[in-house]
DNA sequence: TCCAATCTGATAACGATTATCAAATTTATA
DNA sequence: TATAAATTTGATAATCGTTATCAGATTGGA
């Protein structure tokens, strides 16, 4: 995908490359772009998350159950590193941590399970949130 | 929740009783149910697992982006260990090992993140399916 | 410029889940 | 056991994020 060269494609791009490491949703990124006076059908949006997602510009990761994240610079660093996602704040962070490559290592020689990082976000409470009061 | 005792609650108990240790999405276990023959609302299969869950007698994973998992014993030791999840062939690993346990203890003591092993589920290939071809 | 390949947008469709609400069931009480 | 209040049920509409459809617009090469 990407044959041609167009400017919703290139929109979407700068968008990334102006949002630094955050992650969005279909829906923020298209609310985004529409409130800054951008007019760009949803389906186009979709698609075009879809084909450069295809092409390692950006990647995605499950939020819960139901919408996509994706992700700036990811094919630069992202998938040599974990992500640990806070279940109070929703903050995701970048995790480069020697103990998870040895987990990897750990779980492919003893358990014969070849880890995916992109797939296998941590979730839990961060740092900010582990302390709060919760239910 | 769960006040009354109908046979619908009793009957979805028994479902998972009677299935050892894996996963279904609700639309597995209306299947399941509907081909012995039993009638269920999808309404009603819903709101029992919901509320088994609220209990703890049953326990809900993420599948990818969509569906539940809802697992039988898991208030017995599920939660001591972590699962692994197949993205070729999509079983579930339990997995008791002293490695994850440890890796809890240094992302709490070094990062500061309290990882939730019921939500933390690692994705990849199992032993099974890590040695045939991919794309 | 012309044409075939590709992209776009409006909208219908989809699949899983939740909300609605009247009717049925369960439980406690008499 | 009869009664009534609380809870559950089922049919179905609604919701939400995402994908499919398809005619019309855009792109890029000849």
């Amino acid at each position: 995908m990407g044959k041609y060269t167009t400017k919703h494609r290139l929109k979407i791009k700068d968008f990334f490359k102006s949002q630094g490491r955050d992650s969005f949703t279909a829906g923020q990124i298209h609310q985004a772009l529409t409130e800054e006076g951008y007019v760009i059908g949803i389906a186009t949006l979709y698609r075009q998350l879809a084909s450069l997602t295809r092409e390692g510009f950006i990647a995605s990761l499950q939020d819960g159950a139901v919408e996509k994240y994706y992700y700036l610079g990811w094919q630069e660093d992202c998938h040599n590193h974990y992500h640990l996602k806070c279940l109070d704040c929703g903050r995701l962070f970048h995790l480069d941590c020697s103990y998870l490559q040895n987990l990897e290592s750990h779980m492919k020689e003893d358990h014969g399970f070849i880890i995916s990082r992109e797939e296998s976000t941590l979730y839990g409470r961060c740092i900010n949130c582990s302390g709060k009061e919760r239910k």
